[in-house]
DNA sequence: ATTAATTAAGTAAGTAGTCGCTCACTAAGA
DNA sequence: TCTTAGTGAGCGACTACTTACTTAATTAAT
């Protein structure tokens, strides 16, 4: 498991960027401004304000709104869906295949604690992949390959050392994605509660899935 | 089952709101345009061109944008959340206990029906949710005393017959909606494909959970 | 000295809403 | 039956900003 801190990454964006101290309070600013407000309820005179810089100083990096929309959709649109299957095979210091329960558990938790650590950047996500279809249909396109290669594979060891139901790997994963969605989106949609447990949320989950995908009996 | 049509919703509030032809435009091209591009994306200038009536007729009967919001959320707010349990079992002709995974199938066929007739409203309201936590905070108080009340009671009458695991009802609850969120989610984010078949898909998902929800070994 | 960042005034278009007016219809009164 | 007053729907010009962006000048960094 990645050391990961509140909103890493953007973090990591802002770290990478070389931006100056201004347009780094731009892209804050406009991730809380359009989390909260929507992007066309954001105006760029509000960004400029509330940064503490000319509204010129908006468009010198990033040239149009739409384009700080892009420097901080980006890094999600990269993130979002789940590293490679083998990679939480190495962070679990595994090098068998693990009891399915438990890798369950160890990608929904990851998965959960990516949302939480990124919540304004979900939001605006959220919201973007609505008014724009092309998001999701990238996402889409690259979770279908994922499950063709890799990913597929991986789910097939379960299924053929009887682990896992024999269904198709795309309903498998959709229904993880629903169990955990349904988890996080209270916590994405509302104010945060202080108490939200990843580790027991991520444990309730597995277990539930775990039933719900058990082999036919 | 109810026979229901297209957009049911949006016709019945029609149908019932004596509105003049132009103001019913006015609410269509609305739904249309507010759905595609979002609230504060879509004009008012833009609605009343596409209604073919001047802008001051747009402001006629709803008074403000946001009235019109109003006026096409409404409805939604007060169907969304699902009908009361007891009303499952008169439609379907049962004075006993169902099966509980026919119950399931028949209760899950029943909200992709209202999202899949009601794609509009849905991705209307899916962005207001977002913008506006107050909706969704409201129909979080409704459904957690639908849980206490008569939802509650209905699933402790599972439970206590052994068909339903003994977990909290809300995390049942939750279960539910989330796999049935994984199904008509890309319906309502892309562009619907015409074969999505209800009845195939509420059967693999009422399969799922009863599986998940089997009361413990 | 040169380059990059920033400013603040300005631009052209857009925005939600207002308001005086016209028209159509209906009901009441002569 | 005809006339008048009242009411509601709708229009389109107008109002008072607001918006995303531009640009020449200034400041800061190298």
């Amino acid at each position: 498991m990645q050391v990961n801190n509140l909103e890493t990454l953007f973090k990591k964006t802002l770290a990478t960027s070389k931006l100056t101290a201004k347009q780094q309070a731009v892209l804050q600013v406009s991730l809380n401004l359009f989390s909260e407000q929507g992007f066309d309820g954001t105006s760029t005179s509000e960004i400029a304000k509330a940064a503490g810089v000319s509204e010129g100083t908006v468009f010198k990096q990033f040239k149009t709104k739409a384009g700080i929309l892009e420097a901080l959709l980006n890094p999600v649109l990269d993130d979002v869906l789940p590293m490679a299957a083998g990679e939480f095979l190495t962070e679990m210091n595994q090098s068998d295949l693990p009891n399915f329960q438990q890798l369950l558990q160890y990608m929904i938790a990851d998965r959960m604690k990516f949302v939480l650590e990124n919540q304004k950047q979900i939001r605006v996500f959220a919201q973007e992949i609505i008014r724009n279809p092309k998001i999701i249909q990238t996402l889409q396109v690259r979770a279908a390959a994922m499950i063709k290669g890799e990913a597929g594979d991986f789910l097939q060891q379960y299924k053929d050392s009887g682990q896992l139901v024999d269904w198709p790997s795309g309903r498998i994963i959709q229904y993880l994605l629903g169990t955990i969605i349904s988890y996080v989106a209270p916590q994405v949609l509302l104010v945060p509660t202080k108490d939200f447990d990843i580790q027991q949320a991520s444990t309730e989950a597995a277990e539930f899935l775990a039933r719900g995908l058990a082999p036919q009996n």
